[in-house]
Formats: C-alpha cells, sequence, structure tokens
DNA sequence: CTAAAAAACTACTGGGAAGTAGATCAATTT
DNA sequence: AAATTGATCTACTTCCCAGTAGTTTTTTAG
C-alpha cells in the first residue's frame, strides 16, 4: 500500500483496472490518484524551492490535507523523491523499446524518433526530470542503484543505436564515442531552459533538437 | 571586509597586491586568501551534499575552524554561495571577452576558441558551475539579479558570434535561433557527467566538444 | 614586557521540520 | 441504529541548524 523503496511500478502509470474484485481494484484506483496527487504536489513544490527546503507540511498545504496523510501513503520523504525521480527515466526507457520493437526502419529514423519521443516526454515531465537531476544525491542507495540501472540501460541501448548506425555507413565514423553523450547532453539540457509560457512551441524545439542531434551524429 | 551581497570582485580572482601600504595589502592578502579557502571548501561540501543539507558547521569543521570564524568574512550562508555561483561565469565572460578583443579570426574560429575556453572552465571549476546550475535559486534577489546579468550578457555575445557568422556564410543559416542555445547546453552538461577520475583526459573531451559544437553550427 | 586591538572560539537561543501516538471523523456492515 | 473498520487529523517530541553574545587567545604597538 505505501510507497516505499523497493515499490517498482511507477506512480503515474496508468493503474490496471481489474485486478481482484471491483471492491479490490476501486479502492486501490483510489489509492493510485491520491499518490499521483501527492507526487505530483510535490514535484512542482521540490522543483520550486529545492528538496531539502520544501517542508512536508508546505506539500500537504499545497494539497489541502496534512502531514501525516502523505505517511500514510509514503514511508518518508525520501520516498517521495524517489517517486518523482522515476517518472522521467521509465517513461524515456518505454519510449526507447518501444520505437526500437518497431525496428523496421533505419538507424538514422529510429535515432530520429527515440530522440524526438524522449524529448517530448522531458519536456511534458519537465519538473521531475529537473527535480531528478538536481536532487538524485538524497536518494537512499537502494532507490538510487534502481534508477541508476534504469538510466544504465537507456545510455547503454542508445550507445548500441549509434554504434550500428556507424558499422551500417549512416553516421560518421570519427564520432563514435562521444555522440550520445552530446545527444543525451542536449536533451537533459532542456528542461532547464525551456518555459512553457516562452515563444517557442514543444514541437518546434522537438524539430530542431531532432535536426542537431542528426547533425551530431553526422547523419545529414 | 565582509563578503556580502553587492561586493562585486570575483572571491577567486588574485588580489592586485599594492594597494595603500605594505601593511594594509598585506593584511587584505590574507583576507582574500581565507576567503578564498572558505569557498572552496564550501564548493565541494555543497557539491557533494547540496547547499541546504550543509551546514555551516560542516564548512567549519573541514577548514578546521568554527562557525563564527565563518561569519566574519560572510555575512551570512547564502553570501557563500554567491561566492560560488559567481565564480564559474565570471571566468567564462573574461575568457570570451578576451577572444573577441583579439578578434583577427573568422567566426569559425572565434567561436572554436571560446568554446575550448569556456569549456575548460567549465571543467575546472566543475564543481562551482554544479552548484551554481542546482542551487541559483537560494540567491537574495540583488546575488541572483548580478549573476543573471553576467549571463545573459555571456548569452547575447554568443547569440550575436552566431548572427555574424551566419551572416559572412560562415555557418549554416537554417539553424541560427536554436544553434547557441545547443552549445550553451553541451557545455553546461559536461559538469554533470564528465570525471576527473575517468577514462577521457580533459583536453580529450574539449576537442570533441569544439567538434561537435562546430558540426551544431554547421561550420564543417 | 605590557596594553590595546584584532581574531577566533565557547556556549547559547530561537525557530523550524521530520516523523509519530493517539484522537476523531466517516463509511460500511450487521 | 450500533459497532466495526479505515482514513485523516491534532498535538506533540526530538533533533538540527542559522545566527549571536560574550569570552579567550593571539597579534600588534608602544
Amino acid at each position: 500500500m505505501q510507497f516505499g523503496g523497493a515499490n517498482v511500478k511507477s506512480a503515474l502509470a496508468t493503474n490496471d483496472a481489474a485486478d481482484v474484485g471491483d471492491g479490490a481494484s476501486l479502492k486501490s484506483e483510489f489509492v493510485a490518484f491520491k499518490t499521483n496527487r501527492i507526487v505530483e504536489a510535490a514535484s512542482r513544490l521540490f522543483y520550486e524551492r529545492g528538496y531539502s527546503s520544501c517542508t512536508l507540511d508546505h506539500v500537504a498545504a499545497e494539497l489541502g490535507v496534512t502531514k501525516p496523510f502523505l505517511y500514510s501513503y509514503f514511508k518518508n520523504k525520501e520516498s517521495i523523491l524517489a517517486a518523482i525521480c522515476e517518472v522521467g527515466i521509465s517513461e524515456a526507457l518505454a519510449a526507447l523499446e518501444q520505437v526500437m520493437a518497431a525496428d523496421h526502419a533505419s538507424h538514422r529514423d529510429l535515432l530520429a524518433q527515440v530522440v524526438a519521443k524522449v524529448g517530448r516526454i522531458v519536456i511534458h515531465r519537465q519538473e521531475y526530470v529537473v527535480v531528478y537531476q538536481r536532487e538524485m544525491k538524497h536518494l537512499s542507495s537502494a532507490d538510487s542503484d534502481r534508477i541508476l540501472r534504469m538510466r544504465a540501460s537507456f545510455d547503454h541501448q542508445i550507445g548500441n543505436l549509434i554504434r550500428e548506425g556507424v558499422d551500417a555507413g549512416e553516421f560518421e565514423a570519427d564520432v563514435d564515442p562521444f555522440v550520445s553523450v552530446w545527444i543525451g547532453g542536449l536533451i537533459s539540457w532542456i528542461p532547464t531552459w525551456y518555459s512553457r509560457k516562452g515563444q517557442r512551441s514543444a514541437e518546434e524545439v522537438i524539430e530542431h533538437l531532432v535536426q542537431a542531434s542528426l547533425r551530431l551524429a553526422g547523419a545529414n
């Protein structure tokens, strides 16, 4: 029930509705709903004030509840942070694997699709991603390891994609060991400068991001 | 004497030795030395533990002194943070203006030189830059404004450099409004992934960074 | 060598925040 | 309607930390 350390399922994944009976399922949907609301509110406040300076009383007030309410859904403050940190990377990993599964495309197109999808995620989940980048070090080592493994899997697959593209002659050979780092940098940096209220539309950013990534890989 | 809000001179700038008499100058060198040591230690600890979670007792212990010692060189905790945040951007700005001053070069070369110099700075001042990126929001509005102005000046000049390069036909035209953002992203992202203990040498990273930046500008 | 000044320390205050125990309120069941 | 269960709240405790007052130590000057 509580969202503690090793509870892997993403806090924001839509819940599988039918589990046992209607009663049990409905109840767990309620729980998932409240859990999500907590994570949402906390991500916004951690983003604005920083994890250590944001109190659980702040989070509770934002939701119109009290602190002990939070403790019946999360083991402690850190596990709320862990839930936030998991969102971006797990969605990105899912998107990557979705693109890789339907691989009837050139490496160039695969790269373009992955970059576009992940770019949309980091824009959509802006606050979550920034909180992850900034506050990672406050995670327990269990949570940290779990999230780092997802991260490593993601990086590894991107690395493979680039290498195969180079072998296939679709990307330039000389840039190899660094391209995935640079592309990762472009993507990771977006949430710190992009503003939803700014002039640029999200899709405009994505389009330029894809162009820039292909340029970095030497695929033009 | 104290390093408070509007005290502009960089905490790490080498001190002009001759001021009034030898006595006064020597004393102010002592002060500058201790101030620097405080900023150094604090940057390392803020980097490792985060600003809000790092206490001034930690900083003092690291230096083998006590908390009131810090308060005789800095007004409060926030002004230590401000001193840290200023380091990276003021050095970067100085490097930029140095390159731009001796402008007997193509825009392509100017860009390459600036990127290389600033890249070296963000690697050298890794902890300072990361602390700035993460903890900016804890600055007083006076400090924040001052630093943001430096930042804006930097971005503005880079923007000009790119635009002039496009006009001169040295960079590709279609990427214009985004290139400086992407290049800024590459540079800013380095301190979060580069490790001095890793396999890659700093100069290797810089070389690839310059290549990547030129690629993004379409200058190959 | 002594007195004054400067530098650093010891020991405290006051407030804030994580986490908890037990009370209260609401919903469901019988 | 009474009783049971579960959800949420009130009211703490305990620890921690920024900032300070006043004392001690060290340095400088006469």
